[in-house]
DNA sequence: ATGGTCGCGAGGCGA
């Protein structure tokens, strides 16, 4: 079985790219963040055409997660339990759309779009990490109540768990920038101590590996990219992974993510 | 050259 994780950056924009490398790479289930619409404009029959049930929460422009998948698509679940909320100003919180989970084949995938951050003094760090605790609370749960479960968080960490995660550490540090402070970063170990993996690094060894390239200032042609995008499994999963690779050829050309697919196949 | 891009949706926000 082939599972993967995809910021697609907008499914529609996206759609073309997205049913080739379907085709192309022949996964059996694809995690997919920032769908950016809500249901009404989502491609549902970009994936019946080819074989994949789909299920999708989304309801703004913003955020988005959904789990395509050809091999069953069971006990679909929209938030993770205590998933925290977020108001910004002071306004009434809303539920975001950054969580679905789905069996698929005896697999519990989860799709998950972390919050960005988006500044170290930001309103938006602390709710970046109650976030990733409390779904880490739940995952520690999953596997505690069954040791055997099978269990895949998937998605964009918004998080550079090494130094050599980042084309330039001290470029980050020097400008106080996200991704890559210690409490981000032990918000992601957290997971580690709970007993989950991250199951592609040690197929894909740095440094200089990404999934992520900037837009703008020629980030992706300068190699200058962040490996963000993860799979941590559960340790029954983790040891059925015999291979993982990013798919950085997608990022190439015009209408690509920024973001790379990033492909588990398991025994 | 000290910026450089996208997507959504119709101006500015988010990344």
């Amino acid at each position: 079985m082939k599972i993967a994780t995809w910021n697609v950056n907008s499914l529609r924009a996206r759609a073309d790219r997205v049913e080739d490398w379907l085709r192309r790479t022949d996964a059996d289930v694809l995690a997919i963040q920032e769908t950016k619409c809500k249901d009404e404009n989502f491609p549902w029959e970009l994936f019946e055409n080819n074989g994949y049930e789909v299920a999708h929460f989304g309801f703004s422009q913003w955020n988005g997660v959904a789990i395509a998948s050809r091999v069953g698509l069971d006990d679909v679940e929209r938030t993770f339990p205590d998933q925290p909320t977020f108001g910004k100003g002071g306004k009434d919180p809303v539920q975001e759309a950054r969580a679905i989970g789905a069996t698929c084949n005896g697999v519990r995938i989860w799709s998950l779009y972390v919050p960005n951050g988006r500044a170290l003094q930001d309103e938006h760090m602390p709710y970046k990490l109650e976030w990733l605790r409390r779904l880490k609370e739940n995952a520690a749960g999953w596997i505690a109540d069954d040791p055997q479960a099978q269990v895949a968080l998937m998605g964009d960490w918004n998080i550079a768990p090494l130094d050599e995660d980042v084309w330039d550490i001290d470029y980050f540090h020097d400008n106080e920038l996200t991704h890559v402070s210690g409490p981000e970063r032990a918000a992601f170990e957290a997971f580690v101590q709970a007993g989950f993996s991250d199951v592609v690094r040690p197929h894909t060894p740095g440094p200089g590996v990404y999934t992520y390239w900037d837009y703008t200032k020629l980030r992706f042609p300068k190699k200058e990219g962040m490996r963000i995008d993860f799979t941590l499994a559960s340790p029954a999963l983790a040891q059925r992974v015999t291979g993982a690779w990013i798919d950085r050829e997608e990022r190439k050309g015009k209408g690509a993510s920024d973001h790379a697919p990033v492909v588990v196949e398991l025994d």
